[in-house]
DNA sequence: TCCTGTCGCTAATACGTATTAGCTATTTAT
DNA sequence: ATAAATAGCTAATACGTATTAGCGACAGGA
């Protein structure tokens, strides 16, 4: 129970009556040293290794080695209680999964506290070879900060330039929204909305920027940008607007106005059709099968798991990768009622 | 881009033309050694500390200090991907969250292959301060080194001794389980049935002693103790048996003997009562909502997380704790039929 | 004037490992 | 027999920090 003091390769070495330099020499000796230790001497420090079960410090090692084969997990938003955890969770996986296929473990900063920053007093991000970064919304001076150091790192999302280009792997949520616009138009509507917000972070913006490339002016015929707003106040300006279809970029509005527009005795995509722009973990359980977009957010992590052990290992140069967003069929946009049309 | 070496504090001692051991001291000096080095000395440091943004290598600490502030995760069965996931993060939430309230950021030993060994040639574990043990089965030959050893740990789950006591939070499976045969024998039923194993895991143990601590010797009409038997036949014994209740410790059983009896036109519970031994996650998808006792996943990893850092901080003794498993109502549970009492 | 004490700082060391330079004893070449 | 080479090891050092012992300068008291 005392805390029997650790072994340490001193210890090894006096069992074994050899200096602590031929123990590590034993231990990760290159072939050339390993060449001038003679087999039996090799054995017999090897024996009282196993004998005594006797480990590498790893703290020891990374100071003169400079690497851990361990890599840290950075979550601005708190990540897991439970609220969070759904975002965080898929992410997770993927990046344990590329970890351990790598040969790395993972550091998960908890951000002791409210704090969530990275350079802190206690930065214990350091210790661990490199870092993947999640969460919707980054701190910039940080990311800058980041950008300008000599610590590897990639997000998980795209990200603007922030005194240099930021190493990422994202989803490519513009084309894949320009993609539902597209497939939209060709259902026959001409009377879109949007809403959610078309600014802040870079995800947002994508969303946007993918559909209002996509949209024609005059089929775009009102935007929201905002989230959250009362669903019958939405419903009216859309209805105001004789829209026969909307795009929402948050699933509890979506599912908010799908509620409204039922209980209003619409039909839903007949009257209104919804098109929810990324899918959401536990969507299978909210009833209605929207229309979407995945986000590959298994993928998305173990790519930038991947990047990051190749900034780390071989100081591999910055890049960044937005993965396709597969289109999802879902049963909430379909061709506009002419009943609809004629409403307008 | 060309890793521009660390700053350490030799660099900032060089900057405010003090020593490296004042910047250590200005760093974390004790309230003694503080009044020793005069506010203007100190703003100098810090100030030189602030333009230059840094911040101690922690390895360096650890070194040093010989603490972390780092739990490690350890899990026999490999943790993430996918198909164990959903038993891995419920414990996994409750680890973090406590980790999160004590300051201590998390290890996750991803078991680098296939391996699973805590002893291997990359035990990278010792970089934390101590470790949270999961996992169904363990390693015996490990475990005995660990209580014999000095590196601090606390198993989720109940453990046998393994050459001393093992510190663990585990769920009290045994009165849960006499709870609900009591329940069932108030119900009225006289033959009673199990199903899964009866020897090996701790967990398994104590599920069949709690069985058969409370049924009686007349009212246990039969036992299968294996797992995964295709379900008419099960279903076969049990009718030839006359039970009306049936313990099940695995979920995917009780599905597929509900699907059996359904498909034979029996009624669940009113033909055949079934119970099954602890709640799984995403339990609510499978469509009927089993009667059983609810595992208190996220108190136990926070319980065995908080007992880890007691034995950290204050090298408390070895605990045991077993956590109260709430009954859960279901309805598979019920009076049995005086049709199917005569049919015996 | 000399002794004592305090202030403000620094030199030195430990932590456990990896690694290089180099030492001693033995063998080989000449 | 002597020089050179080699085998088999070890001493020494670096990594970056925390911490203790203690040094020099100056102040105050006798």
């Amino acid at each position: 129970m005392a805390a029997a003091k650790r072994l340490t390769q001193k210890d090894i070495a006096q069992l074994a009556g050899v200096s602590q330099a031929t123990v590590s020499l034993v231990l990760n000796g290159t072939p050339l040293s390993h060449s001038r230790i003679p087999a039996e001497t090799r054995e017999r420090v090897e024996k009282v290794i196993r004998d005594t079960g006797y480990v590498a410090d790893p703290v020891a090692r990374k100071m003169v080695k400079g690497l851990n084969r361990i890599l840290g997990v950075f979550t601005y938003e708190p990540a897991f209680p439970s609220g969070q955890a759904d975002f965080f969770t898929p992410f997770l996986f993927g990046i344990e999964e590329a970890a351990q296929a790598l040969g790395y473990d993972l550091l998960l900063l908890t951000g002791a506290g409210q704090q969530r920053k990275i350079f802190g007093d206690n930065v214990r991000l350091r210790l661990a070879d490199g870092c993947v970064i999640l969460g919707r919304k980054f701190d910039n001076t940080e990311l800058a900060r980041l950008v300008a150091g000599d610590f590897p790192f990639v997000a998980v999302g795209r990200r603007d330039d922030a005194g240099g280009p930021v190493p990422y792997v994202g989803g490519d949520y513009a084309p894949a929204t320009s993609a539902l616009v597209e497939r939209a138009k060709s259902f026959g509507h001409r009377r879109i909305a949007y809403i959610g917000l078309n600014e802040g972070a870079e995800s947002t913006v994508d969303r946007w920027y993918g559909f209002s490339r996509a949209v024609g002016e005059a089929e775009l015929v009102t935007s929201i940008f905002e989230v959250g707003r009362p669903p019958n106040e939405i419903l009216d300006i859309l209805l105001a607007a004789g829209a026969t279809c909307v795009f929402v970029t948050e699933l509890v509005d979506a599912i908010a106005i799908e509620h409204a527009a039922r209980s209003r005795g619409l039909s839903i995509p007949d009257d209104l059709s919804i098109v929810v722009l990324g899918n959401h973990i536990r969507a299978e359980e909210v009833g209605r099968r929207f229309t979407s977009f995945a986000i590959p957010r298994e993928a998305m992590a173990r790519a930038a798991t991947e990047m990051l052990v190749r900034r780390v290992e071989h100081d591999a140069p910055v890049e960044q990768i937005l993965l396709h967003c597969e289109p999802l069929e879902g049963d909430t946009l379909g061709a506009p009622s002419s009943k609809t049309k004629k409403t307008k």
